[in-house]
RNA sequence: CGCGGGAUAGAGCAGUUUGGUAGCUCGUCGGGCUCAUAACCCGGAGGUCGGAGGUUCAAAUCCUCCUCCCGCAACCA
């Protein structure tokens, strides 16, 4: 007897520096729905996903919000709209969820820094970077802004840091052939990207740890040092398997990894770093890394600072959470970037599942209903004389699972439904060529003709049903109650046979499955919610924190402080930002101050009004023409907007006057 | 010459690994049907496959050069 097969793949861990988006939600589904997959072939199958939460970004952020990291990364993980629930609600199997702060984790990943120093592949040496004072934060090269602190924009020191290293160069040659010689990486265009990238300039040995924050896994032999991100996160895939810890013991059962599924962007801590590691401490390596391409959004990249992200959560509620997997899993090759937008979401939604497999459910269980009353007679299944349509559809049927089968091992989840939609399409063509309504007009005569062809019709849909299951699990449930399919047929064997299903299995026209999206009222609904969102998410009002350097009476005196009233106003052509003031400053001579407030002032409403300026600061050319001054405002934010409000003063108050 | 990806009908995308009738969705035009979620089915129009060379009996596909777009360059899937 052979042992059940296992199967264990692994999403990557999260790093909850903020609220998950789409594209955490893409890859996270697209191994969910691999892991079904296994699951319904009847794999042993272990699912992992989880969170990366140490380092210096998740320590800044909560300095910033005023809690502790762990504090921090709780909210964001299993807080309200959190991580988990976010997963709870995609309907998410994973079967384990690993957080790096974990107890059992963080001991294991002191004992394979240990071992990995002990062994000689961990040394000590000196990171060398750059360093800003002000910030005491360290950065490299790359990490710069126009060579200084990407933070606070000042001049850094060239600076050294105590650290360890890892000896990523001594497996540089193998790790080589681990990429080119086999199909660890897919899809294989990655593979040119690594090696030309990283290991042909050659691969310099990687500092494993940190001094200059604290928020990570201490080094236990060498206080003041903490692990930092590689050997911390990577090893997460074993951790969580009880490798090294007490918490699990399924490490023996499940690893190596049958598929490490991961975004592009990490592809090569998964290709080069992370294989060497292993091979560092002896261990298997993982049979395969996927990278799977990215979800943009007009062509570019999702992010924070262009707010331009998308949330899942909106989405889900507004479409369901099966429609959302779906539209994931159909629309985009998986390996390559797609471009999402909603206007696609809600054509995929109306197309597919809709029209072709909503409206074949409807029309199939409604005809049942109508013409038998819900049962078909005994005896459908079979047919002595068979239409060129009924074979046609039955050998479409039958090869369905074997091309699903073939994309899916391939992780090409998006040819796998384009298959299982074309049976579907079939299948409505189908009633067309049969016209079953033209049967019923004479039940007497063509009533068993008509009973086979809706036997037919029920056995397709099934079919698909079931090699749909694990994209949408709960829709699936829904088609099967309504088709009348036993447990028995909803299974991987039974999806490659034809007349599965009970001949007077309980059919029964339910709820729409999948109802017709209106594409006007959904995108206005859809830019609504993230609008709200948008606001709900930001404070309503913001000020600058006071300053708290000291400033003494006489620099302060040094600010010549002055009444003026504005003769005329214009804006400055090809500006979009200033305007420009003709002022009266009591000197009898015109005065010229460029201010770069034209978003906030429309030139013509500020002539005559009374304005406070500073006279005494250097000219200064803006735009080609010379500012003498600056005009003072009081300057806030308000649901993250800026806002802008010149100081007025009492008109009566005489042009030259000194504030003070 | 940093590395990589992309450019295919009005829009969005497959197809390129293994050269051989250019396909899908939406839109559009015409027809059919009335079981069904104004859905379904059939047919038409619409493409110099970014540009220029080359290899070949044959190139969207292989090679060379060029143009434009987008990512990455020590951690935002």
């Amino acid at each position: 007897m052979n042992e059940t097969p296992k199967y264990y793949l692994t999403t990557p861990i999260y790093y909850p520096s903020d609220k998950l988006h789409i594209g955490h939600t893409y890859c996270t589904v697209a191994t969910d729905a691999l892991a079904r997959y296994r699951r319904l072939q009847g794999y042993d199958v272990m699912f992992l996903t989880g969170t990366d939460e140490h380092g210096q970004k998740i320590e800044d952020k909560a300095k910033e919000a005023g809690v502790t990291p762990k504090e921090f990364v709780d909210q964001i993980v299993e807080g309200a709209r959190g991580v988990k629930d976010l997963w709870k609600l995609m309907n998410i199997s994973n079967d384990r969820f690993i957080r790096t702060t974990d107890d059992y984790h963080v001991q294991s990943i002191q004992r394979i820094f240990k071992k990995m120093y002990e062994n000689g592949d961990i040394y000590k040496g000196t990171y060398k970077g750059k360093y800003c004072k002000p910030c005491e934060s360290f950065w490299t090269e790359s990490q710069l802004k126009d060579g200084k602190c990407p933070d606070c924009g000042r001049e850094v020191q060239d600076a050294e840091e105590e650290a360890y290293f890892f000896r990523l160069s001594k497996y540089a040659d193998r790790v080589q052939h681990l990429l080119e010689d086999t199909d660890f990486l897919e899809p294989r265009s990655r593979v040119n990207e690594m090696v030309n990238n990283f290991i042909k300039p050659g691969l310099e040995d990687l500092c494993v740890s940190r001094t200059s924050f604290t928020w990570g896994v201490p080094v236990d032999f060498d206080p003041g040092h903490v692990v930092y991100v590689w050997v911390d996160a990577l090893f997460n895939y074993t951790t969580a398997l009880g490798f090294l810890n007490g918490q699990y013991n399924d490490y023996d059962k499940y690893w190596p990894a049958d598929v490490h599924i991961v975004g592009k962007e990490i592809v090569r801590f998964h290709s080069i770093i992370w294989p060497a590691m292993l091979m560092s401490m002896g261990m298997p390596l993982p049979k395969k890394v996927f990278g799977h391409g990215w979800l943009l959004l007009d062509g570019g990249k999702m992010s924070k600072s262009k707010g331009n992200v998308v949330d899942p959560y909106i989405l889900a509620e507004h479409f369901g959470v099966d429609a959302l997997r779906f539209f994931l899993m159909r629309t985009f090759p998986f390996g390559s970037d797609g471009n999402f937008s909603n206007e696609l979401l809600i054509q995929t939604i109306n197309t597919d599942l809709a029209n072709d497999l909503g409206n074949l459910l409807s029309r199939t269980t409604a005809m049942v209903q109508k013409y038998f009353g819900g049962t078909l007679p005994a005896g459908c299944a079979a047919w002595a004389a068979p239409e060129a349509a009924d074979e046609d559809l039955k050998a479409q049927a039958a090869a369905l699972r074997g091309k699903y089968e073939e994309a899916m091992d391939a992780f090409a989840p998006h040819k796998a439904l384009e298959e299982v939609f074309k049976v579907i399409q079939r299948a409505n063509k189908y009633i067309d060529e049969t016209a079953p309504w033209a049967l019923a007009k004479d039940l007497e005569h063509n009533g068993a003709r008509l009973a086979h062809v809706l036997y037919n019709l029920l056995e397709a849909t099934r079919i698909c049903g079931i090699l749909l299951t694990p994209f949408m699990p709960e829709s699936m449930d829904k088609l099967f109650a309504q088709t009348g399919v036993p447990a028995g047929g909803r299974t991987w064997e039974s999806a490659a046979a034809w007349g599965v299903l009970p001949e007077t299995a309980a059919v029964t026209k339910g709820e729409n499955l999948f109802p017709r999206v209106d594409v006007e009222q959904a995108l206005q609904e859809l830019e609504q919610a993230a609008e709200e969102a948008k606001k709900a998410a930001l404070p309503a009002l913001e000020t600058e924190p006071l300053l708290e350097e000291k400033v003494d009476f006489d620099t302060f005196c040094k600010s010549d402080l002055r009444v003026v009233k504005v003769k005329d106003c214009q804006a400055v052509k090809k500006s979009n930002k200033l305007l420009k003031f003709t002022l009266d400053d009591g000197t009898g001579t015109d005065r010229q101050i460029l201010s770069g407030i034209a978003r906030y002032y429309k030139p013509e409403e500020l002539i005559g009004k009374t304005l406070a300026a500073i006279v005494n600061l250097p000219t200064r050319k803006m735009m080609g023409q010379e500012s003498q001054g600056m005009l003072l405002s009081a300057v806030h934010t308000e649901k993250g907007e800026e806002r802008l409000n010149l100081i007025m003063l009492d008109d009566q108050i005489p042009a030259g006057a000194k504030l003070c």
